[in-house]
DNA sequence: GTGATGATTGAATAAGCGTTCAATTGTTTT
DNA sequence: AAAACAATTGAACGCTTATTCAATCATCAC
């Protein structure tokens, strides 16, 4: 009976390996954790709208003026990423401010220009 | 007439702020890259594999036992992040060897964790 | 309170994407 | 040449998700 009946049809070649690798991979729940953090970011319209509060802080109108998007689709957008803990925002009369929550974003992004500009 | 009648309902009320942060915002091509990069990181069988080949370069079926997936599956996702140049490979036989082709991805999963940690 | 305005929310639609299944390619062995 | 096996590929299905539209909430001015 081979050890790898159910997962696939190959007879397996580096037990050892596989093994050793096994040991290694953090639990489930972490990947769940960072895969889920860079989907947020896996998205044009939420890298835009992390980009322009990085450059300054702003209300939903003023965001939705930037990328020349509706209201509504920004702030879907800015829940999402208020709910990740990715931008913090706080009321001013009728206007709704939101600013970057997390410096670990800007590094995030340096890294993704990196990536970028090496692939060319 | 308003200068934002066909984006958005309301009477922005910082056009210097708007200008200023579209000055500094980056080319449309730019955000499309940025967001592809981490859309493929954002997918937990991508993130696994990654770690994966992180700890040892490995064979397609060596990877589907690991994550206990089927081979179709690693073998399209491996595709994927070959084309998006974050994994190289090597053929020996009839085994294909995967390995990472991207220091910045390791990189770029440090600063994820650290962003997990602090939300804790 | 009423009206006006910025922002949020929910439902619906449409587009994108991961896995499965079946077929095919590439390589080795006999 | 044929069989065996690792890997790839394409089509299809199901699930997720971004945007739109309409309705609602929150705040301010009167």
């Amino acid at each position: 009976m081979s050890k790898n009946e159910f997962i696939c049809d190959c007879n397996i070649i580096h037990q050892e390996v596989v093994d050793s690798t096994l040991k290694q991979m953090p639990d489930e729940d972490s990947f769940n954790k960072i895969a889920e953090f860079f989907k947020i970011l896996g998205d044009t319209t939420r890298t835009k709208i992390l980009f322009a509060l990085d450059a300054n802080e702003m209300c939903v109108c003023d965001i939705a003026n930037v990328l020349g998007m509706s209201k509504s689709s920004i702030s879907h957008q800015l829940g999402t990423l208020r709910r990740m803990g990715i931008v913090k925002c706080r009321r001013e009369g009728k206007e709704v401010y939101y600013m970057l929550d997390d410096e670990h974003v800007k590094y995030v992004f340096e890294i993704a220009m990196e990536h970028i500009e090496h692939r060319k």
